[in-house]
DNA sequence: GACTGGCACTCGCTACAGTCGAGTGCCAGA
DNA sequence: TCTGGCACTCGACTGTAGCGAGTGCCAGTC
């Protein structure tokens, strides 16, 4: 495995010509453009080295080379520096996040950001309810028989749900019921409230006791067990930049994958704190995003983590710009949560 | 204009051809597919007049006939008999839709049938706001300065803001506000509020007005002004179907078109009672979406309209399935919604 | 031992010519 | 008014040839 840094060096170069060009490089066009120091014929007998190691490869016998996946994991790894900011991206996340009126809307204007600025797909999960505390639980009456549930978490998020309760109930009686379950509920993580919504059914007053009974296992049903996340989406006009070239000329693939909410949480609801995830190509799980490249991370107020977002896009990515932009991003969203 | 009875059916049988095969359809083909009655000579003659009338094309010389966007609609407004949907997609409707929990969940629900079913990409639009009546508003106390006003409309939609008061509030205060706001505005439809909500403050007392100013202009602006419609959206990956030939071999205008929420407003929220809107290619006001067609009606419980929903295809599309299919799903999804 | 210049070789790309065939337009005749 | 026949058009496909980017290898040089 003898890579000395000048083969490093040129490996880095066939990364970054090929993610600008998008065209296989050669030996001759390598020396013209980077500062090697050495002769076509050298650098030829470098890339045979590092096209045995599984690092680059011909697309056909007469062609320049490729990075495979393997190389632009150590291009990632060992061979980038994280490109800084330019003042005007920054500038451009500042103004674009000021004026969110609400949860939605910050959560909308940072995916759009997101999609512009690293001009490919965009993908932001909202906090995770599982990872909320209970800021307030509000009990609705719609009918006597029926009660709308409305959930405030402290990230902002807002789920109601209609509940059809087993007898009518009075005024005074959903003012206990609503009294009882915020005194019990607030403050508390949803994924640690199965004990508590229990609980709360055993300490109510008897008559009240069948309603608190339907109120919990909606609660516990729609907020805990189908652990109701959502994901929003932007820039898939962007898969179609570079032609047909990057997903081997299709995107049905990626399109259905993108569709799948499911999909989209496992790639990107994963994260764990400061650390920005970069899967290439084969690495991901998912089949339909073989071709593809996903980097993402977690975001939320101060070092929680409530959420995750990142992008998907070819694996000709460019993939200094694309971390940066990822993690800036995901600073200002939190910095913006922090606020509330 | 001699466009006699045969010369519609050979038109019918182009489209219905060309739909089923992708393929420009000749004269040879046609007999041998159709009762026509005629010799392959004669259909000739017939589409040299079609074509001259501008209702079909040919690519190129010696090639068969294909419809224009004109062509298309003539077909679909004097020669297509609206096709009854087959048992098994009633049930399929049926089935999908049973158990939805909440509107969101309606929504979802409905978009993702509505793609499967037609196997293209599927709009639908949230219960518009402004058609909805206020069935309750709730004023959550966040701090004491700072107020969430969640409003319930009738249609199960939810909306909540975050309100920054001018000044410390009460207990007792909010509950006065509520009550007073819950007085004048339950069962008004959004868009007639604006001299309501003004009232409202005028008639609040000294010591609660300005409190109320503010929950009002954010009640205006938020739910009036800027009226806040949603959309889902679902089957992007159908776009891909029939390879590169629809959508003259980019995807590009279209998925930017289906990003931005406006444009698909306009296209399917503009619904007219009972009627089944479709817009064939060129006649898209929209330019990205010249080369695409839009299928759309509206929704609503009984015989109100809330909403719009449809599907957005290839010109060369099945009219007759997708318009059944739409007007269909639109009229479950009004059932179930006045079952609320 | 590492690097370099030179050279033969590979192979995709483009251009060009030739063939095939689907489909047409037109016309004379029924 | 319809039909069969016929000449014509032109795209799709095939095969051939030349070009050129890029390679691998080797002998020679520092």
């Amino acid at each position: 495995m003898g890579l000395d840094d000048r083969k490093l060096a040129v490996l880095r170069a066939i990364v970054e010509d090929y993610v600008a060009t998008q065209e296989p490089v050669g030996s001759k066009a390598l020396v013209e453009r980077h500062q090697l120091g050495v002769s076509p014929a050298t650098v030829r007998n470098d890339m045979a080295v590092l096209e045995d190691e599984g690092y680059i490869r011909q697309p056909h016998t007469s062609a320049g080379r490729v990075p495979t996946d393997r190389g632009y994991r150590l291009f990632v790894d060992r061979l980038s520096r994280v490109k800084p900011l330019s003042p005007a991206e920054r500038r451009a996340i500042e103004r674009f996040l000021v004026g969110a009126v609400d949860l939605d809307d910050v959560v909308h204007r940072t995916v759009r950001l997101l999609a512009q600025l690293t001009r490919q797909v965009a993908v932001v999960q909202y906090p995770s309810l599982a990872r909320s505390k209970v800021r307030h639980l509000e009990l609705v009456p719609i009918s006597t028989t029926r009660l709308m549930v409305v959930m405030i978490a402290d990230t902002g998020r807002v789920e109601q749900r209609l509940v059809e309760l087993p007898g009518p109930l009075s005024a005074d009686d959903v003012t206990d019921l609503r009294r009882l379950a915020n005194e019990k509920l607030v403050g508390s993580r949803l994924s640690d409230t199965p004990p508590l919504v229990q609980a709360l059914v055993d300490e109510s007053s008897p008559h009240l006791r069948p309603a608190m009974a339907t109120l919990s296992s909606v609660l516990l049903e729609t907020l805990v067990e189908r652990h109701e996340e959502r994901i929003a989406l932007a820039g898939t006009a962007n898969l179609t930049r570079g032609g047909l070239l990057d997903f081997q000329g299709s995107l049905r693939p990626i399109l259905e994958a993108l569709e799948e909410e499911v999909v989209l949480l496992k790639l990107i609801g994963e994260a764990e704190p400061s650390t920005t995830r970069v899967l290439i190509g084969d690495e991901n799980e998912i089949d339909n995003l073989r071709a593809a490249s996903v980097v993402s991370t977690g975001y939320g107020p101060g070092s929680v983590i409530v959420g995750g977002l990142g992008v998907v896009g070819p694996t000709r990515m460019d993939y200094p710009g694309t971390i940066a932009t990822v993690r800036a991003v995901a600073r200002y969203v939190g910095e913006l949560l922090a606020q509330n």
